[in-house]
This record gives C-alpha cells, sequence and structure tokens, in this order.
DNA sequence: GATTAGCACTCGATGGCAAGGAGTGCTAAC
DNA sequence: GTTAGCACTCCTTGCCATCGAGTGCTAATC
C-alpha cells in the first residue's frame, strides 16, 4: 500500500497529538482537528489503513491508535517542522546566556545540559570535548594536609582535573612548587596522551627522585584525562522523569534511573554520536536492549569545523522530536561558537 | 494506665517486626514470636491497652496495629539495643576505610556518606567541617584561557575550593602567579572572615590596581566559604528512596525527592545537629511541616573534643534505629579520629 | 485474678458482573 | 470516494458478594 499524502497528513497529526496526551488518538479527534472537513469515518478507513502498513498500532479494539516506532521514524524523517518548535525569545535568550558565559570547560557543559534539560523538559547529557591532540597547559602542585598534596591540571581544551595525592612528609610546600614548575615547562604543549612523566630529565634533588611521587602524578594525568570513566559525560535534569505519564509503576522509574545512572554507557553513545550531524535512535534502533523503550537525541558540536562533543537528550520515545532537536541544534551552535574561543586545536 | 514490663516487651516485638516488615503486625504474630508461651487474646488484650495509650494505632478495625510516633520515641529512648546492630566484620571493614583513606575534605565527607548509605540502605548526609577559625592556607591562580582564570583556594581545614574568574586580557600567566604569591603570603593563616582583599598593599604594577580582579577574587572568597548555599552538605545513596514500600505513588516518592534535593534546608538542619551527641527527630518532632513524615538522624564528628561536623541519615519514620544509630556512630568515630590529623584548631 | 478458648463481628482485598462509553469496522446510501 | 448509521468490542467504573486476617468480648479455665 502507498502512502499518500491523506495518509501522512492523519499521521502527522495523530503523532503530535500522541505527543501532546500520551493517550491512544481517536478517529473522531483527528476529524476535528483536520483542516479539510474530512468526516470521523473517512479518517477511519485511512487509519485502518495505516495500521495495516504498520504505522499505527491499536492496545485493544475499542481505544484509540498510538504511533508506532516506525511512525516516529517517518515523522522525524518526513513530516516534522523544525522551524517555530523554539520561540524566537527563546532562541535570542540562549544565544545571549552563551554571549556572557564565563567558566570552564566542565561548567560550559553543565549549563549547557541545564540549558537544554530546561527547553525539552527532559533530562538531557552534555559529552566534555574529545580531542585528539588535548595538550598540557599547566600543572600545579598544591599541598594540602601533611601527606597530601592536590595535583591540579589545567590542559589547551581549558578542562580542569583534580586529585589527591599523597606526597612523602618530607616533601615541603617549596619543593612542590619547584616540581610544579618543572612539569609544566617540561610538558607544556605535548598532547597528555604522550607524557611520560618518569622521562623527565636526570633531577638533581634527592625529593625529585621519589618515585611513590612521580608515580602518583602519572596516574593522576592518566587517570583524570584519557580512561573513558564516565566522567566526560554530563547529566542534568534527571528529575524531569518523575512527570512522565508513561512512567506508571515504581519499577520503571527505577528502571529509567538506573540507565541514566550509568554514565560509562552513556558517554559511549554520546561519544558514537560524534559521526552524523544529527542522531535520533528511537526505541529499538539504539541497538541494545536496555534502551528498547527509549529514545536519544544526540547533535555533535564543532570546533574549526570538526566534531569534537556533542549534547543530547534521553527520553520516552514519546517525545517532542521537533523541538527537541531544535533545542539541541541552537545550543550545539553557540557552542561551537564559544568552544571555538577556548580551543585551538 | 502504666507501662508494665510485659507492655513494652510487646510493644518491641510489634515495633521491630513492623520495621522489618512494613506491615501492621497481629497480635497472632506477636504472640508466636514471644519467648513466654503468651496466647495471641492475652496479646490482644495488652495491645488494646497501648492503643489507649497512644502507642499502638490502628489503621482500621480489622487490621493488625501499627506503632505510633511515640512509639518510636519510646524505642529510641529504652527498647532498643545498638550492640550487635552492626556486625564485628563490617565494623572493621569502615575502621580499615578509614585506616587508607587518602584525599580532600570534600572526597573524605562523601565517602563517609557512601559507607553510611550502604550500611543503611537509606540516603545519607555528611557536614563538612564547619570551623570558626577556618584560615587560608593557599590561594593560587591558574589560567585557563585567555581572559579567564581559576582560583583555587585551600584551607586550614583541607578544603579545595575553586571557582572560575574573568581576568581583563592584558594579565598574563606571570601576573597570576605574583598575585597568587603575594595574597598567599599577605593572608596567610588569617581567618577567611577577616579577609579583605581590598586591604592589600599598595600594588606596584598597573594590573594589581585592577579592581574587577580584586573584586572577583574577593566574591570568589566570599562564594567558596562563606555562604550557606547547601554546598556544605554532601547526600550519597538518595537513590534507596527508590526502595521504600511506604513510598506507594510516584507522587510520595517526587515529595521526598524534593525535599531531598533542598540542601540549603538540609544544611541547617545539620548544624543544629552539631548541639548534640546524637539527634533522633521523628516526625513532627522536626519542627517543620515538610519533614512531617520522616525520620532524621544525626551524629556530630569532633575535632579536638569540639563538635564540628555531622553525619546523618534521613528516611521513613519507620527505619530499623539501632542499626542506623549504631552506623552513624561508628562511621562518626572514624570521622572524629582521621579529622583531628587533618585539623588543628 | 490472670489467662485463654471460642465466637461473632469488622473491614479491606479480591473477583465477578452489569452498565456506560469511547472507539472501531462494516454496510449502504449519497 | 465520502459519509451516516449501526452493531460490536472492550476498557472503565461502580456495585456486590465472598474471603480472610484480625479484633473485641464473654465465659470457661488455671
Amino acid at each position: 500500500m502507498e502512502t499518500t499524502d491523506r495518509k501522512l497528513a492523519i499521521l502527522k497529526v495523530v503523532i503530535e497529538d500522541y505527543i501532546e496526551t500520551a493517550t491512544p488518538v481517536g478517529s473522531r479527534t483527528v476529524s476535528k482537528k483536520f483542516e479539510d472537513g474530512l468526516s470521523s469515518a473517512t479518517i477511519r478507513n485511512e487509519m485502518s489503513d495505516l495500521e495495516e502498513m504498520g504505522l499505527l498500532v491499536q492496545p485493544h479494539t475499542s481505544a484509540g491508535r498510538v504511533p508506532s516506532k516506525a511512525a516516529f521514524r517517518i515523522y522525524v524523517n518526513e513530516l516534522m517542522q523544525e522551524d517555530e518548535a523554539v520561540s524566537d525569545d527563546e532562541i535570542s535568550a540562549v544565544n545571549s546566556f552563551y554571549m556572557c558565559h564565563i567558566g570552564d570547560m566542565e561548567n560550559l557543559m553543565k549549563s549547557s545540559a541545564s540549558l537544554i534539560s530546561a527547553m525539552t523538559k527532559q533530562p538531557a547529557m552534555a559529552l566534555v570535548p574529545q580531542l585528539r591532540r588535548t595538550t598540557l597547559k599547566r600543572l600545579q602542585i598544591i599541598p594540602v594536609i601533611k601527606g597530601a598534596a592536590l595535583v591540579v591540571i589545567v590542559t589547551s581544551t581549558a578542562r580542569v582535573k583534580q586529585k589527591v595525592i599523597r606526597v612523602p612528609d618530607n616533601v615541603g610546600e617549596h619543593d612542590l612548587s619547584a616540581i610544579s614548575h618543572m612539569m609544566t615547562e617540561r610538558f607544556r604543549g605535548q598532547s597528555i596522551a604522550d607524557i611520560d612523566v618518569s622521562r623527565i630529565g636526570t633531577p638533581q634533588d634527592s625529593f625529585l627522585m621519589d618515585t611513590d611521587v612521580y608515580k602518583a602524578i602519572e596516574e593522576c594525568i592518566t587517570d583524570a584525562l584519557l580512561l573513558p570513566d564516565g566522567s566526560d559525560v554530563v547529566i542534568e535534569g534527571a528529575t524531569h522523569a518523575f512527570s512522565y505519564p508513561e512512567n506508571e509503576s515504581i519499577e520503571d522509574l527505577k528502571g529509567f534511573w538506573s540507565i541514566f545512572q550509568d554514565r560509562v554507557r552513556l558517554q559511549r553513545l554520546m561519544t558514537e554520536a560524534l559521526r552524523h550531524e544529527l542522531n535520533v535512535k528511537i526505541g529499538e534502533e539504539n541497538g541494545e536492549e536496555w534502551l528498547q523503550n527509549l529514545s536519544v537525541i544526540t547533535v555533535p558540536y564543532k570546533v574549526h569545523g570538526r566534531s569534537v562533543g556533542s549534547v543530547g537528550v534521553m527520553g520516552p520515545v514519546r517525545m517532542d522530536y521537533a523541538r527537541v532537536i531544535s533545542s539541541l541544534r541552537i545550543v550545539s551552535q553557540n557552542l561551537s561558537k564559544v568552544m571555538s574561543l577556548y580551543i585551538n586545536e
């Protein structure tokens, strides 16, 4: 059976009503919303066809119809209108936010996720820039208490990472300051992946020989910047999950929650998003059974033309795709602009 | 009516069964659990008396009985046995954790809250030390990108706070380093509350005159260390709230969640806890209507004999008080010990 | 006099059943 | 091709009977 224009128009109305109400849509409802004066009976016939084509599903005989995942796919590809999904006021509000933003990378990502979450009323995620050539900009070791010091690392991508390390008691503040200086001088501009703390020149003072301190610093660098430990993904607005009408039981909610806490998985998901301009994965399309009933939408942001990170939204299959995609695009554009100032790769 | 020993013994059984099952307890259940061979009829008479005394409540005529909040009060004061609520294995596991712990203050608090949460299966909180004489130990300004720098503050209490500030473009890395040095020298050992950045001596170079930078640094210090913004309280294990059988509807859960997200209130709550060795607030005793149906238990930890911070648990009135209190005590003891090494006030 | 067996009673939970209604599919007329 | 009309489906709601856990009371027992 072919998909006539009218069928698609009806499908669009059904989907949009369903997005709004989260309940099965009946033929009379569609008939009323339909611009051309078509009777409910006609709509019924068409809807029956659409069901045969696998685009609509009836929960039971006498209920209305619900769009299938395939229908959402068509909606996203062909039917939805992105323009005007987000008002001009909102757009300029977002733009001006980024105009006056100041902060480090983590902060910027957090704000971006917050913005998206507020715009879409969904939990939002953001992936910190994944740069092949992240270089060390500065390394500073600050004494905290006797026996422990804080290593603060600033990268060329404006990320700040910190970690507490153990230092021998005989290493004083001055020594740490000297080490900081030396290391910064020695490794500044080098790719993080290439830094090999043990390859530093022969140290003069005995404390510089202390392999424990070196090991700790090296581990710190690795830990902080290389391992995909989920710390590269930022999540905001997870509480929106409480408001989904489709989350009827506490079990559902718990399930969603546990998925949403698995940062390593989310990070992987967000990293895959770098390949395309727009990724809309509806239900099974995610390929993983833990995402069967969820949709994930991600949009990368770019620095000097290359996708380095992404922003995204995760939620029920029934979501306002037009609005979500528009919101992500707007934030991504702003992020790309701001980021290009931060990073020169 | 007087509370005979037998009445109290029965009350204890009822409460402990209710803590375990979260369902009303019937006379037969008590009769079976009761060491002396008392028939259910006798228990019934006694339970009827206990109800008259306001210690038991019947949800409806033909249900069992549920302990009132007053009953939990008596249970906590007189009936419960703290010893053996936590096994020796667990205790030594906690002890050894603290033995090999390394990290800054925030980290230590987080771990402590995590531990408590794991032991009690409840959401747990920890209050970072509130010291009257928190002094500055070190202030370091690290350039992040052009126009922005990171202020890292280390206090005498081993807390690390950071904030990004805007700096004029003409201020370079070397300048920031100089400012850091100067400020650290000038303010080291001073109480945070007393630091007045504007009172610094006449600076030689023009950039040091830049009031914007000064203002930003001052604001940073204030923000980071003085405002009770809720950042002094650490929360872990909030997801345990999903498992409460008393949270039947999503609304309940949402309510609990929103309370638990209000860090400022929690911080206030945890600060009040410093006054007593053990605080058990059951329902209305909290004084605030938002905590009507919740219990909050807090135990302070001490440094050199003075209570400086606290750890606590928030949950439904029906909770295993003996276990929770024991767990808090154990963590508090360890925390006091470790903390005394960190802080010399 | 305290304890207990026995029994009637209460009341929520459960399940079946009928009424109501939203929505459909089909047919016949336009 | 469209639509009015109508029978049909099946979920929802409310009602009622049944069941059972648990109680309170009374009378018998220790």
